[in-house]
DNA sequence: TTGCTCCTCACGTCACGTGAGGTGGC
DNA sequence: TTGCTCCTCACGTCACGTGAGGTGGC
């Protein structure tokens, strides 16, 4: 029987002579001689276990799992739990890497809109993607808020234009103009909005965000920090500011 | 201003008092201040900056690329880059762990169809697996050699059958039997078959192949190497045999 | 004074890659 | 004898985790 040494079973299996050497050292493929001048010398039947190792090794199996899975006398029960917690990690690292993939496109959807990147402006788009999921929170409830209004002031134009009952219309007109405030005072209090320029976030005051031009997800303010007159981008805040000590 | 210690600092980034640590040997983020006793203090300022690290090493990147990012003058024009260049990394390792995932899947599907498994028979499925692709090619052929007869076959029948024409049928069923064996012959040239008990590749003789009982995928032979009588897993082979010196 | 936090080494992780310096085998 | 292969250390990788042994700060 041909005997193959370290760079021949490395050739034949498509790995390095280093790796033959490490798998030796593992205890995972131990040569079945040694030349007298102490080389390896590795039979038929260690190609294939070489082999076999690799190919166990292309499924991203620890060189620790393949050790068991080779020791064990009854490898098929051994083995199906081995290779589904392997499918259980390969699954979970795609996701963990799906998520990375997520957040970068969304960084970089955020750079494009900024006209002069800075490091700071990755921090703003970091903190209002981290801060999304609580601003549509806040929208949500808003909605919620509004919508017993709006409920109101269909039902009474229909009672009016249907029935000619004009109590309800007045009723809705009296309270209209408070109750669209007070869901405006509470809705400022849940958000705050982030500058541009400083990249500090402030509450604005009430007057101010009122009535200040804006768009779904900015409003034109000036920056108490640092004097800017422009689009802040609107985040949820409850009454703290980022970054505040707490 | 208030200041920060290792631990608060941490806490609010939600990373362990080592990475604060560890971030300020690599340099990404030196503590402002040191106190009397050698303590590290952090500033509002540090706090940000930890965040916009803590957020870039959620996407993947490395130490050394965050470093490159937080030194850089301008660095819109260097993040683009490092940011299309990571997506391309992990796409490459959600790439790689897919293709594992397939092979794993292959595995398993092939280990349920065995009877009692080995780890040898690992090596088997992991041989048939990597042999696929060169038997699809050999049954490629076989087709192609094959299609004249059929053609020929076909259009002797319609001939007799429509213009009454018998001598292209009698050419065909001169050639049909030599014709047969001579592309079964070719055919048992380039496959073999891998016994499943003792785990060889071996060639039958033509005759025992010939007439063998068969599946599209298995023989029913009886292995040289161990007398094994069963089917065996039909894989595309030259004229070498599985593990031979070459 | 007592907990608690923080400090600096320094080793360990995982599967090898990469020399250095020496030697076997044709 | 000359290349070539192989040998054994031993350090490096990457981002920290995990003690050990000591000390600052309320």
């Amino acid at each position: 029987m041909s005997k193959y040494t370290t760079g021949e079973i490395a050739k034949l299996c498509g790995v390095t002579v280093r790796t033959v050497q490490y798998y030796d050292t593992r205890g995972i493929l131990i040569p079945s001689e040694l030349s007298e001048g102490g080389r390896r010398l590795y039979t038929e039947e260690d190609v294939k276990r070489m082999k076999i190792i690799c190919f166990l090794r292309e499924l991203g199996l620890s060189i620790e799992s393949i050790s068991q899975l080779l020791s064990e006398k009854d490898p098929g029960s051994v083995i199906s739990l081995l290779l589904d917690q392997q499918e259980a990690v390969l699954k979970g690292e795609i996701g963990e890497r799906e998520e990375m993939l997520r957040k970068l496109e969304e960084l970089k959807a955020g750079l494009k809109s900024v006209q002069e990147v800075s490091v700071d402006s990755i921090g703003d788009i970091a903190y209002t993607m981290t801060n999304k999921e609580e601003l549509k929170k806040v929208h949500a409830a808003l909605l919620m808020i509004a919508i017993p209004l709006g409920v109101l002031q269909w039902t009474s134009i229909i009672l009016w234009i249907t029935k000619g009952i004009r109590w309800l219309f007045l009723v809705w007109a009296v309270v209209a103009i408070p109750y669209a405030i007070a869901a405006s005072r509470w809705y400022f209090r849940k958000v705050a909005y982030l500058c541009p320029q400083c990249h500090s976030v402030f509450k604005p005051t009430f007057k101010d965000a009122f009535w200040a031009r804006h768009t779904p997800a900015t409003r034109k303010l000036t920056c108490p920090s640092c004097g800017h007159h422009g689009f802040c981008v609107e985040v949820a805040e409850g009454s703290e500011v980022k970054g505040d000590a707490s």
